[in-house]
DNA sequence: AGTGTAAATTTCCACTGTAAATATCTAGCA
DNA sequence: TGCTAGATATTTACAGTGGAAATTTACACT
């Protein structure tokens, strides 16, 4: 059972990798059993060490839930990411991606909420920070010269993408704490991506 | 400092309405301290109660703080019929309660998260599922005649409910989580309300 | 007056995260 | 080879949490 047994079945004093090791515990553990689950002692216990380890690596359990949401934001962009090769046009790069965001919020439904949680993370921390730009890059980039009626103004491409991040995320986070309809396996019964012509492209502004 | 006192300074064995008295120790707590200090023990403290008291009136914490959000149901659905009288237009009535749905989110940050929090509170209560319901029907009833691209279909109006209600609480919770840039007393800097044109009344399917 | 019941208390327990002191291993250097 | 320094993990202790059980208190009703 314990993940640090040698070839001889000895275990080893120091680890050697228990920083990954931990992390990789959570999110099993936030997939087995939700957020209740995620407790310091239960991550370092099913790694097989003590419960005051994870300190040398993490700055208290808020340090390693952090840790895990940063690599949850990495998958994150990898879904939305997913399908976008295939799509050709605009839109269908648009549909993709959404899905994908929508699509990862109902496979990993207490990640989804452990990342958003500014209360179980710490989004002041560089690497989440850096993960988590990188998955609204993806929005950002596939949103480029999109239209949206009454964005107008200066920053209007920023507005945007703003309003297109909060129709996606509230979707997805109502889907996620099960305040919309769901079909028997936790996906959302209504498709998101059916009523995206609301955001239409701006022929004369697309960039790229 | 005890809520507890009778006249002559003597505190009563049986509180009376400790059921009450709880809820309103919990929106204190959560306003001043926010959901980090909401602990059982924390609770009963203020109301001057050993911390088990508690368990005659509600179902262990959780118990508890579904009654709490369900009072910030209340007070939700409130702030959404707030400007409604003064809107004459349906226009204008719809931004009235979209501007209420942000601003309640805006000034009880901790209680809309604990209000959409499924760890937290049960969404299988009864008392809350009547309060969530009204809440929502404030916005159903704004919504009435509402048009969104793409929504078509048998249940157009439904989904166009569903598709409203996305925007508004992901850009609210967006805000609440500060992910989204605010001005410095936190409300959000990007008016939600301006941009609701996209949403458009179809002249001849409003009835109310 | 006396009794039954609701509502509170005390006490105890398992569990949580954190801190401090200790033990163990590893790398680098004589 | 032997020694030391530092990183890593352990043990132990502690204050805090929510929940369970037995007990005390007060009130309502006959």
């Amino acid at each position: 059972m314990a993940t640090n047994d040698l070839k001889n079945n000895r275990k080893k004093y120091h680890h050697g990798a228990l920083r990954t090791a931990l992390v990789a515990a959570g999110l099993e553990i936030l997939e087995e059993q939700g957020l209740d689950g995620l407790s310091l002692r239960a991550i370092a216990a099913r790694v097989g060490v003590s419960h005051t380890a994870p300190k040398n690596h993490f700055d208290g359990l808020k340090g390693l839930l952090t840790a895990i949401a940063t690599e949850g934001f990495r998958r994150h962009a990898e879904a939305m990411t997913a399908g976008l090769t295939d799509a050709a046009t605009p839109e269908d790069r648009l549909r993709a991606s959404v899905r994908g965001y929508q699509r990862f919020a109902e496979e990993n439904p207490a990640l989804f909420q452990l990342m958003f949680s500014p209360i179980l993370c710490d989004h002041a921390d560089p690497d989440l920070q850096a993960a988590a730009s990188a998955s609204y890059g993806v929005l950002r980039r596939v949103a480029t010269g999109l239209d949206w009626p009454g964005a107008d103004g200066p920053d209007r491409q920023r507005r945007t993408e703003l309003m297109l991040w909060s129709f996606v995320h509230g979707h997805a986070m109502l889907t996620v704490t099960g305040q919309l309809p769901t079909t028997p396996d936790g996906r959302a019964a209504c498709d998101i991506a059916a009523v995206l012509p609301a955001f239409r492209y701006d022929p004369e502004a697309t960039s790229g």
